[in-house]
DNA sequence: GAAAAGACCGAAAACCTTTTCCGTTTCGTG
DNA sequence: CACGAAACGGAAAAGGTTTTCGGTCTTTTC
C-alpha cells in the first residue's frame, strides 16, 4: 500500500535518459543544462523541458569525479554540545550562497583515534577542504601538513604556526567590554573569570587591563579565576561584594559566570544595572535572554568566522596562497539590560 | 616556505598507482584491499604494503558511483540552535560504528524555499537517505513521497501518515515525571508548561494526568500554559505559591521553565527539594547542571532516536519495508538534587 | 604421465558526467 | 551557384573503482 519508490526499480534518472527523451545526445544535453554556448536556443529549451519533466537531478558524484572538485567541506569538531560549531557551520554554508557547498559534520568526541578515523573518511570522500573546530580557544594539535586538501582551524588555533587559524579576538573583546562599562560611567570594575589555563581567559583579562590602563584606572582587586560555571559566578560575586562593597561593575569571563553574578546581586538586594552593571562573553542566546535582567554580552561573531574559513579553503583551491598563523575576528558588543537601564 | 601539498601537483594516489607499485593489476589490487577471496596471501600482503606505503585512500566518490551507495545521509534541520540536532546527529553517526557513514548537516533556517534547495543538493549528492529534524514536536509538512531515497522524520513528525516518524514519547515522559514525584512522597503537584499549541505540551500534560489518575490524585489547580521561557517559569510559580501555598511539587514543561521555578522558590524562601520538588523536561545539560540545586529532568534519549533513524534508512535500502506512522522513543528519568536531597 | 580440477590473476565493462574535437548543416557573400 | 565561415550536434575519452568472466598456471588424481 505504502510502497516507496526507492524499493525495487525506478532507478535515478540520468543524463542519458534526459538526452533520449529530448532526442539529442548526452553531450548536447550536458551543454544545454550547463548553459554552454554551443547549443541552439530551441534545442536547449527542449532539453530543459525534458529534464524538468523527468525531474532530473545531476549526479554530483560523477561531476566531482571528473572535475576534481566536490563542493563539500568536512567540519571536524570536538564541541560536544554544538554551541560553537553550529554558527560556524551556518557561516560556512553561506559562504558561497545557499546550497552551493555542503558540509559533513563529524564529531570526534574529543578522541584522537576517532578523529583520525573521521579524517580518513572525509579524505576518502574527497572533500575540498577541512575546517577543524576546537571546543576551547586553546591551541590544539595540528592534524598534519601532508594532507591533500587545505585545512583551516577555527575557534581553537593549531599548535603549528604553519597552519592557518581563525579565532575570535578575545583581547579586543576584553577591551570592548571594559570600554562599554566605562562609557556607562562605571569606574570600580572587578573581573571574575574561568579556568586560568584557558587562553580565552587570559586574553580577555589582557584586553580588559589595557582598556582600564588607557583610562587611567585599575581593576578592583585581583582577577578571580576558577571555572566556567554559574556556581563560580555566584560564589565569586558574593566574595567580591563583601570585600569591595563599592564596586559598580562586574566583568564576567563568560555568560554563565555572568548569570551567576546576576543571581548573587539579586540575592543580596543589589540593583542591576542601577547599583552594579554586569557583562558577559559569548552572547549565548539562551543565557543572555533568560536572565534577570537580560545580559549585555560580547558576541564573537562565529558565523563570520565560519564564512571566512570556507572562503579561505576555496581560495586556496583556486591557487591563492593559503597563508598561515593565527588571524583574529573582531567581536561585537550587544547591549542589553544588565548594563543599561531599559528604555 | 610554507608551500602546501595541495597546490600544484602531487595528485591524490589512486588504485592504479598502488597496483603498479605492487606489480599487479587494478583488479587484483581492488580484491586484495577489499578482502575478496580470489587472491593469494602473499599477493595480498604485497598490495596492502604498497597501499600503506603510498598512503592510499580509496575514492569513495568512484565507489559510490559504481555501487550506487554512498554511505552518507542528509540531515535536514530547522533547529537553529542545534540543541536537538547534535545528539541526533551523533546517534546517526554511531548507528553503524565510527566512520562508516557520514552526515551532511543542512540548516534550512526555517525557510521552505531554502529547504527545497538543500533537498535538491542532497539528492544530487546521492545521499542514501534523509533524516528530517524539526525544531518542535509538532507535525511538519512532508518533504514529499516521490523521492528516490528513504526519509525518516525525527523529533517533529511528518503531517503525512504515510511517512515514518520517530519522536520522543512525551506522554510517557509526563507519566514518568509524575510517578517519580509520587515516589518521592509528593501529593500536591502543580503543572507549569509552555505554549499550549505545542504537541509536546499537551502530550506531557496527558501523561501527567494519567499517572495522577492512576494514583487517585488530581492536579493542584489548572495547567498553566504560556511560553517556554524562564521568565514564565518564574512568574507562574509566583502565582502558584500565592494561590496554593501548600503545593509540594512543581512539574515544569521544560528545563527552562523549571529554572524559573527554582529561582522563584528561592526568592520566596521555599527550600528545594525540602519544601517543594521541581522537575523539568529535556535534560538540557547547561540548564540542569547550573541551577540551584541541580535539576531532575526527563531525558528524551535523542541520541537513540538518531541511531534508529539511520538504521531504518539503511534497512529500507536493504529491501526492508520502510514502515510508516509515528513511532515513539521511551524517555529516561535523570534524578538530581531538585527532587531528592543530596546524599 | 596425462587429464581434470582448482587457485589465482588480468582485461574489460560499468557507473554518470564533462569536455574536446570533429563532422555536418546552414547561412551569407562574392 | 559555389565557396568559406559560422553554428550546431555527436562520438569518445576521462575520472577511479568494483565485478564478472575468461585465461593461465599449479596441483591433484588415476
Amino acid at each position: 500500500m505504502a510502497g516507496k519508490d526507492h524499493v525495487g526499480g525506478s532507478k535515478a534518472v540520468t543524463l542519458t535518459d534526459v538526452a533520449r527523451f529530448a532526442g539529442v545526445s548526452v553531450a548536447t544535453a550536458s551543454k544545454a543544462l550547463n548553459g554552454r554556448s554551443q547549443v541552439a536556443a530551441h534545442t536547449r529549451a527542449r532539453v530543459l523541458q525534458a529534464a524538468e519533466q523527468l525531474s532530473f537531478v545531476p549526479n554530483t558524484l560523477a561531476q566531482g569525479l571528473l572535475v576534481g572538485r566536490t563542493g563539500t567541506v568536512g567540519l571536524l569538531t570536538s564541541d560536544l554540545q554544538g554551541r560553537f560549531v553550529i554558527p560556524i557551520l551556518m557561516g560556512a554554508e553561506d559562504a558561497f550562497g545557499a546550497g552551493r557547498i555542503n558540509v559533513f559534520l563529524c564529531d570526534a568526541r574529543g578522541d584522537t583515534i576517532r578523529e583520525q578515523h573521521q579524517l580518513k573518511a572525509l579524505l576518502s570522500r574527497r572533500v575540498d577542504g577541512l575546517i577543524v573546530v576546537g571546543s576551547q580557544t586553546d591551541r590544539r594539535p595540528s592534524v598534519g601538513h601532508d594532507l591533500p586538501v587545505p585545512v583551516v582551524y577555527v575557534y581553537a588555533p593549531s599548535d603549528d604556526p604553519d597552519d592557518l587559524s581563525l579565532v575570535p579576538d578575545n583581547v579586543a573583546a576584553g577591551r570592548l567590554a571594559v570600554e562599554h562599562l566605562l562609557s556607562c560611567g562605571r569606574r570600580r570594575i572587578a573581573h571574575v573569570t574561568g579556568d586560568p589555563s584557558y587562553a580565552a581567559a587570559q586574553d580577555r583579562v589582557k584586553g580588559a587591563l589595557e582598556a582600564l590602563d588607557a583610562a587611567g584606572l585599575e581593576l578592583v582587586g585581583e582577577v578571580m579565576y576558577s571555572e566556567w560555571s554559574e556556581r563560580w559566578g555566584r560564589d565569586a560575586t558574593a566574595v567580591l561584594l563583601e570585600r569591595y562593597p563599592d564596586i559598580d561593575a562586574v566583568l564576567c569571563g563568560s555568560d554563565q559566570i555572568a548569570r551567576g553574578a546576576l543571581d548573587t546581586a539579586r540575592d543580596q538586594g543589589r540593583k542591576v544595572p542601577g547599583d552594579i552593571a554586569v557583562i558577559g562573553f559569548d552572547n549565548w542566546d539562551e543565557m543572555v535572554t533568560n536572565s534577570r535582567p537580560e545580559l549585555t554580552s560580547i558576541d564573537p561573531n562565529l558565523q563570520l568566522l565560519g564564512r571566512s574559513a570556507a572562503q579561505r579553503v576555496f581560495a586556496a583551491l583556486d591557487g591563492d596562497e593559503m597563508g598561515n598563523g593565527v588571524h583574529t575576528q573582531a567581536p561585537r558588543l550587544v547591549i542589553r539590560g544588565s548594563t543599561v537601564a531599559r528604555r
